[in-house]
Order: structure tokens, then sequence, then C-alpha cells
DNA sequence: TCCGATTTGTTCGTATGTATG
DNA sequence: GCATACATACGAACAAATCGG
């Protein structure tokens, strides 16, 4: 038998992460060992080990004729490390994205202005990695957390561990996006009047086909097609379905350019303008429209999101919603520590809190509309 | 059966008691479980619950296929911290700058995939600032460095902090140029080769007034120079000093567009060609002389560095020298893994370092000379 | 206080997998 | 390739402590 899947590790690893989740707390008896046999199928032996080795490390502890119970870990690990623990854990989906590192320094350069240090952590937008970074937080010495979560589109598997950390009184901050239910300290763009702006000054413009193209898979790209549709709708403007694209991590390299392709090529009911779920998407589309001979913005007009670099090294200077990304960080940096030097309690009065106020930087990418030069 | 007089607590009295009477001694091979079983006329059960204890307790340690050992018990308490220490610091001057993200995103996974924790850090490229961020590694409690010099260029006044890092045996590697009094071990692009390929390519097609702009106050921009340089002896070019543009961080935003503006002012013996420090020098000159209705590459051919996001997404795709940026990354988190684990004393003869041999990918921001075309 | 059910502690036997030299 | 050593896993039995009735 694999090392890896030892059966042990196994129950090992699932009385853990019951422990972190907050589902078993200090001095609560955990299920005897003749119940660990029937629910994982093994032998007593092998439970005996799984559970021998978690009070080694610390984290269980036993009472012959009584049970085993949880142990109080804080007491025995942290106490002597506690008081010098300047740790922050920032937690990203891609730290290569071209917006994070730029989030990130904000909060570092704030960050280690004020004596901490700062661990970054990658989920890929995984959930799994999510549960394993949240783990290993959740059991290392660290003061506060600074997070984007993962998939924030959807209901969240890793509700436990934000709950654990709250009980463990180890504050967290979230950017970008939350997870509602949490009521989180957050800071985030407002990503429905990102979405309301990009296509407004559009219509402004005289666009009444806008086609959107949005990731879906997190509340951004969702909040950003409320926008795009509030828009249509304050405008009474008729909302064409078909120019409604959208895609998910997973498919962000096919999905958008082939969709944009067909639509362009029914020369009927042809969009004039598109609204982008962010620069790199736009940029990519550029190329595309560039090789078959569609000239931007004469022919169509793009806006993008987030006021990156890229938006001004392009040719085709981007319109583009400009994202507070050092501040954002900052910002963020900020709150965490004085949510730990309040030790996680704030008045009720005082919201750490803030939504950004999007603007529009107007560039070259979008023009009036000029139905003489259609498509 | 009595509890204190249980067998495997007696074995586990006898193996104390000899190591204590000095009859084991560090490292040295206890008998074996099965040597042991007959000993006691015990079950090897017992046996390893014996052993199991000792081990937790900081007596024994085992090696699966080799035996049982005794441990060294001084070190195991001094280094007790040490054991849980699984923190990397990465030292970068820029965090923010293009391709920095990259590499630091492939340190992170693969030391995260080991269960270390990377913290990471900016110098901004002064040296106050490194200095402030080495002080605090070392009062800190890091396994580990990776490490970008700052001003690589220049002779280093932070030398004596990694004097002691060594002292401390706090292993550490440099990554994209390094400090070479200290002989680190290292993880760099062959910069005057990339140098030298930028220019050798541009001569290939035909250009005879080649300018190059770098950046001189790392070590990356001086070799890249050397290269330069090294390509026009090959090929008994003449060399026109004023051709070679330098620039330093502070001036980076305006001396090199505005020298080159002053290059391209003269139109007796005027450059068809630029190499560059990077692709996004390239980007910014880019714009420039598209206002000056100056065409790419037919006019002015320019050879960016890196290989970045950039390269692939600008209008007119650059002609780049590729940087391994991810694998320099995995490989320089893979060597400071082997420090650590070899206690930072590995073999002379196992040298960990890499100089990565660059490659140019072309695209189409190069061309064929064509005296017709000349500005 | 004692009983009985439950729970952990100790010990035996056996078998097979995996790493080392 | 082989013997040896440790690693994982199953089954069974009895001892000792705890707890509710």
């Amino acid at each position: 038998m694999g090392y890896s899947e030892a059966k042990y590790k196994k129950i090992k690893q699932s009385i853990k992460t019951n422990i972190l989740k907050g589902l078993i707390t200090t001095n609560e008896k955990i299920s005897s060992e003749s119940q660990l046999m029937k629910e994982f199928k093994v032998s007593r032996h092998t439970v005996r080990l799984a559970i021998g080795e978690l009070v080694n490390e610390g984290w269980l502890y036993r009472e012959q004729g009584a049970g085993t119970f949880c142990a109080d870990r804080r007491e025995s690990n942290l106490s002597s490390i506690n008081e010098n623990n300047k740790n922050i854990a920032i937690v990203t989906t891609f730290i290569s994205e071209y917006i994070f590192p730029t989030i990130i320094r904000g909060a570092e350069s704030y960050l280690s202005e004020h004596g901490y240090n700062v661990s970054i952590f990658n989920t890929n937008n995984q959930y799994n990695q999510e549960e394993k970074i949240l783990t290993q937080i959740l059991s290392s010495n660290y003061a506060g957390v600074i997070i984007e979560p993962t998939h924030s589109a959807s209901a969240n598997p890793n509700l436990k561990y934000y709950l654990n950390m709250e009980k463990e009184k180890i504050p967290y901050v979230m950017i970008n996006a939350m997870y509602e239910e949490l009521e989180p300290v957050s800071f985030s763009l407002d990503d429905v009047k990102g979405g309301f702006l990009q296509t407004k000054h559009l219509i402004d413009l005289g666009h009444r086909d806008i086609v959107c193209i949005y990731k879906t898979d997190d509340a951004q790209g969702q909040n950003r097609l409320k926008g795009y549709i509030k828009a249509h709708r304050e405008c009474n403007l008729r909302l064409n379905p078909k120019n409604i694209i959208t895609y998910q991590t997973e498919n962000e390299h096919s999905k958008p350019i082939d969709d944009l392709k067909e639509l362009l090529k029914v020369k009927a009911d042809c969009p004039t303008a598109v609204v982008c779920y962010n620069d790199q998407l736009v940029l990519r589309l550029l190329d595309f429209v560039r090789e078959e001979g569609i000239k931007v913005p004469e022919h169509l007009s793009f806006v993008g999101y987030d006021d990156s670099l890229l938006a001004e090294l392009s040719e085709v200077k981007l319109t583009s919603v400009i994202h507070p990304k050092s501040e954002l960080g900052r910002d963020a940096a900020r709150a965490i520590i004085r949510l730990i030097q309040k030790n996680n309690q704030i008045d009720p009065g005082e919201d750490l809190s803030k939504l950004y106020e999007p603007q529009l930087k107007i560039r070259h990418s979008t023009a009036p509309i000029d139905k003489d030069l259609a498509i």
C-alpha cells in the first residue's frame, strides 16, 4: 500500500480538518475508537495509530476510560511565539494575474512599514487549494489574513474554516469580492457600477448593439453583467440576449473569442461596441479584429476594465474602468492592522469596509457611432 | 497486567538507560526490531510501541530499510523551533514589475507543494530597504531566502548581512543577478548572450546602425550591453558611441525616450534598429515612434527582452529574448529546499547554480533592412 | 457502592508493502 | 536480486479506568 494514501493518514487528516473547521472544539470528545473503526472501515490498530500521532502533535489528548478529546493548542504551542506574531497572510486567486502584483505591493509596503511580514498564497481559483491554504493558516501562526475569495460567485464549501477563524479570533478582510454570508470587512470596487459605466459610456456615444463579455464564475463578472443590464434598462434600450457572452476560468482562452467571432459573422444587427471583463481580454480581441480588418474604434468600440498597464501600453489606448489597485491593497492592510490591534472587536459604528466608486478613464478605444462605417 | 510493569515501558527504559550510559552514542544504530523481540521475548508490536515513544521524545530516529538510530538530543533541543521552520523569504526589487509575478509564482507553487510558506519582500531597488529586510530576516525565523540583489551593478553595502546569513547557516540563493564576491548559488539568464542575440539578429537582418537602450544600475543591463558590444566586435562592425543609451532607475521614465528622440532628429546616420532593456520599454518607445509616423518594423526594428505578456499582446508582436521566468522560480525553490535539507552544506561537486541559455523569439517587430524606406 | 457498558491501554499473532545496502 | 529493516494493516484478547444508573 502506498504511503501517501495510508489509511491512518486519511483518518488523521479527517480529524485535523474537523478541528480546523471548528466542528470539534477544545476539550470536546471526539468519536470513540470503535466508532472510528466503523466510520473508516479499518481495524482498531489503524485508528489508534492515527490518534496516537495527533496526540503527539498536540491536537488531541486521551483519557483512559473516558475518551479522546480535542486539546487546547493555543496554550502549549503559541503562547511563547504569540507575542511576536507579526505575520499576515495574503491569499489571492492568481498571483501572476496582471493587477494582483499591484494590489499585493500596496498591501506589502504598508504592512512592512508597520513591521509585519507578508506571506502569500495562491488558490488558483480552486476550492481544494483554498481549503489547503486555510488549513495551513489556521494551524500556523498568523495575526491576520487578507483574502480574495475563490470562485466568489458560488456558495463556498470552505465556509466553516472562515467561521473557525472568527472563533479563533484571527481577523480577516476580503478583497475584490466577498462571501456575503460572512459579512466580512471587505474592500472592493463597485462592480455593478463599473459595468454600468462601461455600458453607459457607449450608449452615450450612440451605440445600441453592445456586446458584453464577462467571466461569470466570480462575483466581479456577475456584478459587471448586472451593471450592463441596468444601463440598458435605464436608457430604455432593448437588450439582445445574443449580445451577452459569458465564460468561466476553464474556457477563458477559447470561448470569448469564438463567441464574438460568431456574432460578427452575421452582418445583420452586428454589434458596434464591446464591453469586456478586463483589459487583457480586450487586447486579445483586438488582435483578432485587426486580422479581420475591423478598425478600432472606427468600426468597433471596446471598453476594458482595471485600467491596467496594458491599457496604456497598447497601440489603441484603452478606455477602461479605473481599479484602485494600490489604494485597495493599502486600505486592506490598514484595516487588518486595525483589527489586530483591536483584537478583532471594533465598534459597531466603525465600518472599515470600503466600496470603491469606479471611474471611467476615456482613451482611444471608444468613439461615437458612425453608421457609414458599419462593419 | 499492571501498567507500571508494562513490557514496552521496560524496553523503553532499557534503551534510554543504554543511551544515558553512553553504550549507544549519537547516530549509532540500535538493535533491530526483531533482535529486540528476541531479547525481550515480546511481539514486534510491543517493540515498536517502545521505540515509537522514544522517537517522539527525541531519543531515537528511524530510517526505513536502514534501522533505528540514536538521535542527537542536543541539536534537537536547540533546533526544536527550527524543525517547524518552514518559512522561505523571497526578496525582489519590484514585486509589481511585469515578469516578477511569474517568477514568484513558479517558486511559490513549488514551495507550497513542499509544505513551505512564502513571505515576500520588496526592496524597490534601494539599499536601505534591502538592509531593513535583511535585518528582519536575520532576526526572524526563516529557513531560507531567495533574493534578487539590489542595484546589482555596484558594490554592495549590505555584504555583511549576507556573510552573517552564511554564519547563521541560513541558506540563500540569488536570482536574475548576483553579488559575485559572495559566489552564491544563483539562477540567472546569460545576459551577455541575451544582449548578443538581440544585436546579432539585427546585424543578420542587415542592420548596421543599431541603438541600444539599457538600464545600467543592475548587472542585467550591464551584461546585455556587453553582449551588444560583443556582437559588433564579432562582426567587425564599427560601433557608434552615440548609439549607446543608458539610464538608471531614477530617470527611467524620461531619459530613454528623450535620448532616442534626439538621435532620430539627425537624419544623417540615422539608426535603423533598436535593442531595448525590456519589452515594457519597447512598448513605450513604440508609442513615441508611432506619433512620429515611423513604422515598425519597416522603418525601425525593435528587439525586446523578457518575452513577457506584453510581447504577445501588443499590436506589433515583439521579437524578444525569452526569459525562463517560471522555470527559474521553480529551480530556485528546488535549490533552496535542497540547501535547507542538507543544512547548507552540499558536496563541492554538486553545483546547484544554473545559467540559463537565452533564446530569441522572433515575431514581427524586426525586419530586414530596406534602404529605400529609410526614415 | 457496586454493576455493567463503554472507552482507552497493553499485548499477542500474522501478513504484505517499501526502502536500504 | 536478495536479505534485512522499517511501515502499514488486519484480527483477537484481556486489563484498567470512567461513568451513568
